[in-house]
RNA sequence: GCUCCGAUAGUGUAGCACGGCCAAUCAUACAGGACUCUCACUCCUGUGACUCGGGUUCGAAUCCCGAUCGGAGCACCA
């Protein structure tokens, strides 16, 4: 009988196939027009993200979960920024949670907590709820009680490398047996401090023979007798749980309905049912992305920026070389510039090495209208106009928006930039952008004379147009992320502080510090 | 060694669950042009990709198998 519908099907489409798709058209037309109609609607691809797995009006639950052992990076702002779109379109709760559980290798930085929070804000994110699993660790350990009365937890007393070898060989190790009442006694004088640090680890009981080696009886606490950075905590507790119980802990307890996490803790999530399935729980929808890789800086690990900063070779945390959003910060990049830069990257599990362009691109449109133009002149050359006359130029704040005018003094020096003396000889000409058209007289020193106002013989010589400035001036600094550029700028630039202006033929730059005829501004792009 | 992922223009992304709307989307980059007293902004035009090999099918970016490449886990890190 299925045969046969085959059979009949496969007739249809050989004289589909064998037909001239004009006359299968007009057929079509006649029949059923409406399908017509549908050919030709393409599908319009969505924008922003994907949607995720919720059930028709179902609320959302999501968290941003870092270690505060160092400012939040970009690839935070990804965790941020995507977690907290998907509640804003789901509606629900947006939690940021600290794993803050290691006060030994990966021991967290006091101010960190207020940055991530900070920085939090500044993407406009409110989050509804801040737990810190460092004040929580009680309730971890009565899941842990719970674990072993069920005979899914023990106390094992191996070494190290040991360990290592029952597993690689799919042998139980001589403590996995025990009867739960004993492991509870060892538990307990875990806790009470009874054991020095590495002497003995809580296992949480999956297959010892399970094909996957990443998945065989893994660790959930183990004793760190250092003590906690937070005042609050201290030295309170020695047994410190690792972050697959931690974590399958507190989604459970803080009723996570979709996590979203880097794919290297894939292998995480296939540990963590175990102890969902011991307790009868519901694991939260998972998705992952990749690692995400700024071309524009290098490979860094926080423990190594750490040591750097303290030795002097960044200024700090928000040095514009650094990926932290704290340094973007500084340099003046909108939030919102952020927010659409990771919306945009979306959530891929593919790796992505992605460079900063679309970002600055994005930042470049919104500041665009609203930074004021100054000169700015690195590498400043002296140029000497043999017959400059005293004159006020009066060049407009901004090519397009009516923000009125500076006004700039000049006597007989201004100095233009090393990039744009390069190339001069005697004879050259030069457009000194809103001020007169100067004609190179000598090179060493620069010389130049007067040869005219008028913008007409720019047109037509076309000789380059560049800024300049007077010799009443301040010194300017700039910091950005290939280094740091030196050189000279208008005076007004001074009432610019904390704001992002831009320096005609260089780049945008935020204002950071003015001190008595100095500058130092932070670079932000192109 | 064992185990898991992934692969679309220079970069990032859409399309893939359900094969024909795909001579493949959008952004950025790059090139050219318009505008402009900035190399900014804006506008126009152009460049540029389905990793490879088999298979299934009338038809494959989409399904299947293999290879290659890349990433990750096998921690008393997060």
């Amino acid at each position: 009988m299925a045969k046969d519908v085959t059979a009949e099907v496969q007739k249809v489409i050989n004289q589909v196939a064998e037909g001239n798709p004009d006359v299968w058209q007009q057929r079509l037309e006649e029949v059923a027009p409406e399908l017509i109609e549908e050919l030709n609607t393409k599908k319009e691809p969505e924008k922003g993200l994907k949607p995720l797995d919720v059930a028709e009006g179902g609320k959302v639950v999501m968290r941003f979960a870092p270690n505060p052992n160092g400012p939040a990076t970009l690839g935070s702002a990804r965790g941020m920024v995507i977690n907290s779109e998907y509640v804003k379109m789901y509606g629900g709760d947006f939690i940021i949670r600290f794993d803050d559980t290691d006060p030994q290798t990966k021991r967290p930085l006091l101010a960190a907590y207020e940055w991530y929070l900070d920085d939090c804000q500044w993407l406009g994110i409110e989050p509804d709820r801040v737990v810190k699993a460092s004040d929580r660790i009680t309730l971890y350990y009565e899941y842990a009680r719970k674990l072993i009365e069920m005979g899914h937890a023990y106390v094992c007393f191996c070494e190290g490398a040991d360990f290592k070898k029952y597993k690689d060989s799919c042998t139980p190790c001589p403590d996995r047996d025990r009867e739960p009442a004993e492991n509870l006694k060892y538990w307990y004088k875990m806790i009470e401090g009874e054991y020095e640090e590495k002497s003995a680890v809580l296992r949480i009981k999956t297959e010892i023979d399970h094909k996957d080696p990443a998945l065989r009886d893994f660790g959930a606490f183990r004793i760190i007798k250092d003590t906690h950075p937070r005042p609050e905590v201290g030295d309170k507790y020695v047994v410190w749980p690792l972050l697959d119980f931690e974590g399958a802990i507190e989604d459970h307890e803080l009723g996570m309905t979709h996590i979203i996490r880097g794919k290297d803790l894939m292998d995480s999530e296939k540990r963590q049912k175990y102890i969902y399935d011991y307790l009868g729980w519901e694991y939260p929808k998972t998705t992952h992305w990749g690692r995400i890789k700024m071309h524009e800086f290098g490979k860094f690990s926080t423990s190594a920026l750490r040591k750097s900063i303290e030795e002097g070779e960044y200024t700090g945390w928000d040095d514009p070389r650094l990926p932290t959003i704290r340094a973007i910060r500084r340099r003046g990049i909108k939030p919102e510039a952020l927010r659409k830069f990771m919306v945009d990257m979306g959530v891929g599990e593919t790796d992505v090495s992605i460079s900063m362009d679309s970002l600055y691109s994005e930042n470049r449109k919104l500041i665009d209208s609203q930074a004021k133009r100054f000169f700015f002149v690195p590498d400043p050359q002296k140029v000497e106009i043999i017959d400059g006359k005293h004159t006020v130029a009066t060049p407009p704040l901004h090519p397009v928006e009516n923000m009125g005018n500076r006004s700039i003094e000049v006597d007989n020096i201004v100095y233009i930039s090393g990039e744009d003396a390069k190339g001069l000889s005697s004879g050259s000409l030069l457009r000194l952008k809103n001020l007169y058209n100067i004609e190179i007289v000598s090179t060493q020193p620069l010389r130049a004379k007067h040869i005219g106002d008028s913008m007409d013989e720019v047109r037509e010589k076309r000789p380059p147009i560049v800024q300049w400035v007077a010799e009443d001036n301040m010194e300017v600094e700039v910091l950005s992320p290939e280094g740091r550029f030196t050189g000279l700028g208008e005076l007004q630039i001074a009432n610019e502080i904390d704001k992002v202006v831009q320096f005609e033929r260089f780049g945008f730059c935020r204002i950071d510090d003015v001190k008595e005829k100095k500058v130092v501004a932070y670079f932000t792009h192109k």
